[in-house]
DNA sequence: ACTCTTACTGACTACCAGGTTAGTTATTGC
DNA sequence: GCAATAACTAACCTGGTAGTCAGTAAGAGT
């Protein structure tokens, strides 16, 4: 891209053009969906031209591709940290787990974000990939040794990990889309921190030897 | 596909033309997005011209709810049917209906027209509106008098009947969206009958007294 | 045979949005 | 002060597609 060396005093506006412009395209593409999005508007709204975009981003692809690593990055570890050094019964980790995933569902953009992932990964595989490989494809592997260690401990009945962690993780995935798909058209919104606790108390409860 | 003027004479063509463009159009659809998706390849996969699309429909947002509206209908009443004159435990009754669900889900192209509503309910609020309408806002509350009936029998503790079935069939949706969204990207392919029993066995087991 | 209607098409237009380029202004180093 | 350069923009180019329309060939009616 454009060669900022690592000694350049001299910047005489901020680097926070790139978050800027990301901020902006955020709340389009949220808005009105990516094909529907213009690159003039997103440029408008961020306060300076289309061409100016491109001397940060290549394309309006790579822009997307900014956007839903952006807002997922943070939201990547979460789960691990959560995980890491936690020791005693599982049950009261997977409740707490399940409670801070609805807050940021219901906090942030993770609604969108996951709608337009749904949305586009047909046209831009490498969104999809990017999302199955950091999101999904660690926190499945996550909740999944949980629930084995849940039922090494004798703590809960043997079940089959993988197939509980969906049926545990998938009411947030309905809040999610409800949430971004439903509710703008005229649902009436769901309490997601409801669902994830009443979600925990029936899968715990289901699984108690 | 070129000569079939010999074979199908040119008067017995209206009636079946419609369904033909839908077919192509459904296809196209969930193949490539509606977006992505040409007019002109609709046409020439139906074997026809752009323009007659035109004759059948007025245009191409009108095709997609036509191809929502088909896909969809023959599963509305489903779960009404199965419901209908049902007496007895409601349990088996909950088994059947996912798996029933779970078969549509693998054997039609219903994780694709999902997907397609979630993506294009934004910008087609009108296909949101008719899949809320009759699909969300008939199977949901059917699910919700099950639940009912079971506690009002005493066959289920009481629970939240609207939290419960939410969280009943949220794994439906997920396994739609794996299909739809992750195995065409490289994900492995989920077994969504299994996923269904073992959601019905989770669920039946946490509603137990 | 000769119209009339039905079913359809090729060619066209209008338009829109992504991406490019040549040029302008502001800031910094010297 | 004066070049060099970073930050930015207006205007253009381009490809592509939804939708239109005048026209045509195949049966139907008489």
């Amino acid at each position: 891209m454009t060669n900022q060396s690592e000694t350049t005093p001299r910047k005489r506006r901020p680097q926070a053009r790139p978050a800027e412009i990301l901020a902006a395209a955020l709340e389009l593409f949220t808005e009105r969906g990516f094909a529907a999005t213009r690159l003039d508007d997103v440029a408008s709204r961020a306060g300076l031209s289309k061409a100016a975009i491109y001397l940060y981003f290549n394309d309006k692809t790579s822009l997307l591709e900014a956007v839903v690593q952006a807002t997922v990055a943070p939201n990547i570890n979460l789960v691990a940290e959560l995980t890491g050094q936690h020791q005693g019964p599982v049950a009261p980790l997977l409740r707490q787990l399940l409670a801070v995933l609805a807050g940021r569902m219901q906090e942030t953009r993770l609604p969108d974000i996951i709608k337009l992932v749904i949305s586009e990964s047909r046209a831009h595989p490498e969104i999809g990939r990017f999302y199955l490989d950091n999101v999904i494809g660690k926190a499945l592997p996550l909740f999944e040794s949980l629930i084995a260690k849940g039922i090494a401990s004798g703590e809960f009945r043997p079940v089959d990990p993988r197939l509980t962690v969906k049926c545990l993780v998938a009411p947030m995935l309905l809040g999610a889309i409800w949430t971004s798909v439903f509710v703008p058209i005229g649902a009436e919104p769901i309490d997601i921190a409801a669902l994830a606790s009443h979600d925990a108390d029936l899968i715990i409860r289901a699984l108690q030897p």
